[in-house]
DNA sequence: CCTTCTACTTGACATAGTGTCAAATTAGGG
DNA sequence: CCCTAATTTGACACTATGTCAAGTAGAAGG
């Protein structure tokens, strides 16, 4: 368990990251990750069950490395819900870039491979965990908006900060990250804080 | 021409579009659309040259056979800009679950085909019109918030109304076909019409 | 009635990619 | 020097798309 994790498993996880960041995510075959690990693309079989398996290992494997739980969670010490809520989008809003490629290969396996979906939902959950943290930090301080149950309120962060919405944005949008992160941190706010007109605006 | 056409095309199209509503656009395969539609599996391909090129064709078929494009310039005749925000919204949000299956066949093959790719964009691009000239009506109006440009809010209305959004609140978050409209309109709205206090707000 | 054309069928085959298996090989540790 | 574990090699199964050639059925038309 020691050499044959340490060693070519994660000269694997490495290929796998490099093939998937440099082609988007898209038409990385297990003969391509093989190669340029240096093996034959059956011993990958000895490491990994399935392309999936090697997927989803490959996010946990970047999720690790990158320490995303950490960067998630240094949200937690704002001290306000608003601040919190700036650097949770900020943290998050900033991972996905990291992340495009593999959650790419992810999402388009994942209508035909039940272990993908569960290996990303998961991870969904855990962003979605994030949001309604920030959501009760808003309720906490009574800035979050009336108009919104709390399950609601996270529901919509929670899309907001979809990895398709970025990809919609920044790809096809052509908005810059930085542009991304400030604009949806505005869009948050105006959708998740009370406004101090609401008597009105109703 | 005109036998092929109105005969087995029509069969085969309606055969693909039964079959990708009733499976969610996953896991339909050549075989099973011949099957469907009474021919065999080669048949297929003396009416469509590719698989891409028949989700294609399903696609146009179904625009026109729903008729798209009246829908949405449906809400051309709204007398304000709101209304038409209003118009609009409830036009494609509803016809969102209506090709929801062919729309995510698309979606699936857009990574690695080309053409299905400027297929989708195409149908987008539209969508995208329609989400501009609502914005223009706003701006015409005065109501459009003095927060966005036009591109940017065009952006915005756009990225909300993306089929990816709507599939994540109906499917995954489980709301209904009735509160996503309403809901999308009353965020809308908030996202893009000026507010009564935007000297307090900013 | 016989041809002819067209759409379709039948069966075989190519290709690409994933996943499997058995036997041979290599490298390092005892 | 032997053992063991990891890897290689080569072959094969499977699925799905796409192609091709020869055959057939049926309608149109002389």
């Amino acid at each position: 368990m020691s050499s044959k994790n340490s060693d070519t498993r994660n000269r694997i996880l490495k290929a796998a990251w490099k093939l998937l960041e440099a082609n988007q995510g898209s038409g990385v075959r297990m003969t391509d990750i093989a190669k340029q690990a240096g093996i034959t693309r059956q011993a990958l079989y000895l490491h990994f069950r399935t392309r999936s398996a090697l997927l989803i290992a490959t996010t946990r494997y970047l999720d690790q490395v990158k320490g995303v739980d950490e960067r998630l969670s240094a949200s937690r010490t704002a001290a306000t819900g608003i601040e919190r809520l700036d650097a949770f989008i900020e943290a998050w809003g900033n991972y996905i870039p990291e992340i495009y490629g593999i959650a790419k290969a992810l999402l388009a396996v994942k209508d035909a491979d039940e272990a993908a979906a569960r290996a990303w939902d998961d991870r969904m959950q855990a962003v979605r965990q994030g949001c309604d943290a920030t959501i009760r930090a808003l309720s906490a301080d009574g800035t979050l908006s009336p108009d919104h149950s709390m399950r609601q309120a996270t529901d919509i962060l929670w899309t907001m900060l979809s990895v398709r919405n970025w990809e919609q944005l920044t790809i096809e949008c052509g908005w810059s990250q930085e542009k991304f992160i400030v604009t949806l941190k505005k869009l948050a706010r105006r959708i998740l804080l009370q406004q101090e007109t609401s008597q009105f605006a109703r």
